[in-house]
DNA sequence: TGCCAGGCAGATG
DNA sequence: CATCTGCATGGC
């Protein structure tokens, strides 16, 4: 294992968490598609936030002396081959949400045993707050498509129109084995994938996604402070207005309005999710959407983001039996 | 070969 | 409303 892990970083951090923090859940989740782990179940993750390459562990907090929260028994080791100013240390305290405790809304869900099954099969698993503009083109390009499959699409995205984050000679120094773990370039801007032609998106294998995330950059690029401040606005509102760019429904909408705004009322209702609600509550009936987004927003509101997050892992590692 | 993958848009009753 | 279809691509 010494071999794949990197020892030459020039900076380290140790981050505070506030409650738990499992990354081989929370990375793993189907919120995110740009962090890589050498070896699966290791705890330990290369990516990076925004511009800022990373590789991430979890750490426990012996002495809190220096720390004095009571609910503070980890620690987010951070390094990387940049010198992590304040800023950039407080962008990855904002992304990994270090300062909010999960459990503070955990402990408001609903008495309910499914509800009950799917949180203690996945401790540490928390909601991101992600850069807006990945997110959203993230999810555009999420239409049937299997997570490993996204993956795959931002890295080929990130790599031939990404900005390069090989900042450093340390970075290239290293091991070829581990080479293939290391993040090398940023998502692309909307500014830039607007400049793409369609046919340039459909050669990366984003089939009939091609228009839509061209369309999304395009109007992301001409309104340039719209999309980021959306979480100043109220979530019905905040929704309509990503619901306006071709290729975005309400699906893509709620994942965008939770992943990187935080609306704890979004619930994206995806096939996953119809399928857990229908099996928990409706006896695996045929039950309408409609339906169904009824019944999310009287028995879950206004928990229904975290509440997604849990089923939807839970049930994605096999937790319910469903088949 | 056939089916499915964190959907959406447009068309039909 | 409710349901149906086409849309690309890749893996099993």
């Amino acid at each position: 294992m010494s071999t794949f892990s990197k020892t030459n970083f020039s900076c380290s951090h140790l981050l505070p968490v506030n409650g738990c923090l499992n990354l081989d859940v929370t990375l793993n989740s189907g919120q995110c598609f740009d962090w890589r782990t050498p070896f699966p179940g290791s705890g330990v993750w290369h990516g990076r936030v925004d511009l800022i390459p990373v590789q991430v562990s979890v750490v426990p907090v012996q002495d809190a002396s220096s720390l004095n929260e009571s609910n503070i028994s980890q620690a987010l080791k951070v390094e990387s081959d940049i010198l992590l100013n304040d800023e950039l240390q407080n962008q990855l305290v904002h992304y990994f949400q270090l300062n909010f405790d999960p459990a503070s809304i955990i402990q408001h869900f609903p008495a309910d045993p499914g509800l009950e099954l799917a949180v203690n099969s996945c401790p540490g698993l928390r909601l991101l707050r992600q850069p807006p503009w990945e997110c959203l083109a993230g999810f555009i390009l999420s239409s049937t498509k299997r997570i490993d499959q996204i993956q795959e699409l931002v890295k080929r995205l990130s790599v031939h129109y990404g900005p390069s984050l090989r900042l450093s000679s340390s970075a290239e120094v290293s091991a070829s084995k581990a080479e293939r773990w290391l993040i090398s370039h940023a998502f692309p801007s909307p500014e830039r994938l607007a400049e793409v032609s369609e046919a340039g998106l459909r050669d990366l294998g984003l089939g009939f996604r091609a228009p839509y995330l061209k369309a999304a950059a395009e109007i992301v690029a001409s309104h340039p402070d719209t999309l980021s401040s959306l979480g100043e606005l109220s979530y019905p509102e905040a929704k309509e207005w990503l619901m306006q760019i071709p290729g975005v429904g309400s699906k893509i909408a709620d994942c965008v309005a939770l992943f990187a705004f935080g609306f704890q009322e979004a619930f994206p209702l995806d096939v996953w999710m119809q399928k857990i609600l229908r099996w928990l509550y409706f006896k695996n009936r045929k039950v309408s959407l409609k339906r169904l987004e009824q019944f999310h927003k009287k028995k879950f509101a206004p928990w229904g983001g975290y509440i997604q997050q849990f089923l939807f892992h839970a049930a994605r590692t096999g937790v319910f039996p469903m088949k």
